[in-house]
Parts: C-alpha cells; structure tokens; sequence
DNA sequence: AAGTTAGCACTACACCCGGAGTGGTATCAA
DNA sequence: TTGATACCACTCCGGGTGTAGTGCTAACTT
C-alpha cells in the first residue's frame, strides 16, 4: 500500500539523511526514520518498498538539497576570473558542504554501504559522476583559470579536507585547513594552466 | 574473565577489521568477530570487555599492521631526492594502501563512528596525528623536495583519491587516477619550495 | 447541502532475528 | 593434581518487519 504525498515524502528522506549521519547505515531501519521524522510507527514501510530503495532515494535526496548550492554558484558569474576568485569560490564551497554536515556525512555512509549493494553503487557513481561533470563544465564556461586536472585535484583535496573536519576536527586546526585551501589553488594554478 | 593469548588477540583484532570494513561499524559484533576469526561464539566476549575496548583496539591494530610500510619508506633513504623520486615513492604509498583495502574502509568506519564516540575520536585524532607527523618528519629528514604544505596537501589528495578507488572504483578509470597523482605531484612542487 | 467514497494517518499485533552474557565442562600444561 | 583456557549451551533481551484493521478527512456526486 504505497502513500503518494510527496512532502511527508521527502520528510521522511530528510529524516533519513540525518538517520544515516547520527547511526550510520546500519542504523537506517524504518523505525529509526520515523521517530527521526515525528511519525507514527510504521509510516516509512508504507512509503519505501525495502531498506534498499530508502538508501538509494535518500542519497538522491543529500544531492537535491546539495544542488542549490550550484545555482549559487552560477550567480558567481560576474567578478573576476583570477586565481583570487577562485580562491574564494573554494573557500565558499568548503563552507557550504560544511554547513550541512549529515549531508556529506550521509553520503560518506552510502559510499560505503555501496561496497555491499551493486545496486546502490551504481546510482551513487551515476550522481557522483553528474556533480563532477557539472563542476567541470560550469568551471571552463565561467572561464575560471585551471584546467581539468586542476578541478578533479581540487575535489580531490577539499573533500577530504572536509573529511578531515568533520570527523577529526581536532587534527587540523582551522587556520591550518584555511590557509591549505589557499596554497592548493595556488601551487595547482600556477604550474597548471601549461598542462 | 580475560584471556591473555596475545597471539589469539591479535587473530581477533584481524577479523574485527575485516568485519568493519565488510559490515560496517555497527555490524562490528562480538558474534560477527567470532564467526570471522572462525572460533567458538563467545570467545571474543572474553577478550574484550565491551564494544568500546573491540573497536578502539581494532583502529590501534590497523596501524600496527600498516606500519611496516613505513619501513618500506625508509629502504629510500637512498636514490635521488627529485620529482621523479618522489612521484614514484607516491604511486608506491597509493598502491600499498590500496593493497590493504580493508584497513582503509575500517579506518573510514572507525571515522565516522568516532563521530558518536569521543573516546574513539581522541585515540584516532592522536594515532593519525602521529602517522602525518612521522610523514612530515621523513619528507623532510628525506630530503625529499617540497615542504610541509606540500605533504599535507598530498595527504588530502591522496586520500581521497584511494577512497574514490575503493568505494566508487568505476568514477575514475585506472589510468586517470594513475595520472592524477604524478600530476598533483608535479603542480604542487613546481610552485611549492618557495612558499 | 447531505451522502458517499476513497485515500491516508495511525495503531496494534504477531513473528522473527540476532546478540549479550554467563555458567558449566572438557582439555591441556605445569 | 591443579590451574587456566578453550569451547559449548542456554537464557534473556531488544529491536525491527510487515501487515491487518480502524477511524478520520476531504473531495466528489447528485
């Protein structure tokens, strides 16, 4: 018996996300979900089939909350297309990720949780894959410096500095991820562009 | 009632991190330690008094057990202090971590686990700590060429370029990750030393 | 405007799985 | 013989699933 109202819906996912931040992906079950979401026992089995299809739209979910972020982005259209721009649009997304940490930690656990579930990894590739590829894209249309590999090391580095925060905070002090951030736009244009 | 067979612990503690890279951090039971290290249920109820203890000691062993490749480094002392060393040496540490997949992802549960545990999260924070230090201080008693940004960076880099290989392997193909890392290898250096 | 119906929120129940902890027994070594 | 440890079995407990059943509400019909 399926329920079809889209809001307590995508409640339910957003409860979910935080489920998968707070116990991890074993602890996704619906009982846990539903007392996230104040409501009733039993409420996410009548909306989601299986554990399976609640992971797999769950993650779906982190990306649809993620993707305004870009529409921000794209407003950066205007201004310089310098490194000191680009220095600042890193800072920006380090920050914006780390504003919605059970976001990126959700998906740390998904990541994960797809070791086990073929099915999952290929939607999580799938996801993955369109988010670079519009990093790519939006990075060369807005005629930012770098290149290819500048983007991909850039994601590279920033997501485990992210990493680094939010699940070590201690390692790294504050400053020290500030002040990487900028030297690793710098070392990676200044030797980039010729590549 | 604890036993004291250190070899028989150590057997535990080697099946505890395949059990967290292949069940996940929750799924790390004294049952599901027993099963895998293939000896009577109960026994690691025994060794360990309680979760914490497992899961704490299982981190501590996962660096005992990636140590030694840190005395592989140290074999390099000799060769050339250039790039092309040092390029090389990074394709080796890739390879070797990767070499080691279920100790990553344990230590990737552990991570996230350390999220609700603080004890965990100090005895992690101090061993990590200790591994990036002991980077550091070989880079540099190496002679190798770069300074302490460019390890840091090549820690960030590096280690999510192992996660995207173990978690999502079929985002990035082979030859680009193998690409990547002489590249970031090349940026970094070529504006680093004079920072 | 009243009656009818369909869908959904909510509750309760029956079933099942898996783990913890512990006490007892067998086995081996000093 | 005695002490320690490996091994086994048993009981208790918690939590999750899936579904059947009940009432409420809102929209549609005539």
């Amino acid at each position: 018996m399926a329920r079809r109202n889209e809001e307590r819906r995508a409640a339910l996912l957003d409860a979910a996300i935080e489920v998968l931040a707070a116990e991890g992906a074993r602890g996704l079950t619906f009982r846990a979900v539903d007392q996230r979401a104040a409501v009733p026992a039993g409420t996410a089995s009548n909306y989601f089939a299986n554990r399976d299809e609640l992971l797999t739209q769950a993650g779906g979910r982190v990306y649809e909350r993620l993707g305004p972020g870009e529409a921000v982005l794209a407003a950066g259209f205007d201004g310089p297309r310098d490194r000191a721009r680009l220095t600042e649009l890193m800072h920006d997304l380090v920050a914006r990720v780390t504003a919605f940490p059970t976001g990126f930690l959700a998906l740390l656990e998904l990541r994960l949780e797809s070791t086990r579930r073929p099915e999952l990894r290929e939607v999580l590739t799938a996801r993955i894959r369109a988010d670079l590829e519009g990093n790519l894209a939006y990075h060369e249309s807005a005629g930012l410096p770098g290149d290819r590999s500048t983007v991909l090391l850039l994601y590279l580095a920033l997501n485990w500095l992210v990493l680094e925060q939010l699940t070590l905070p201690e390692l790294l002090p504050d400053q020290q991820r500030h002040g990487l951030v900028t030297t690793l736009v710098e070392r990676l244009l200044d030797a980039g562009p010729q590549a």
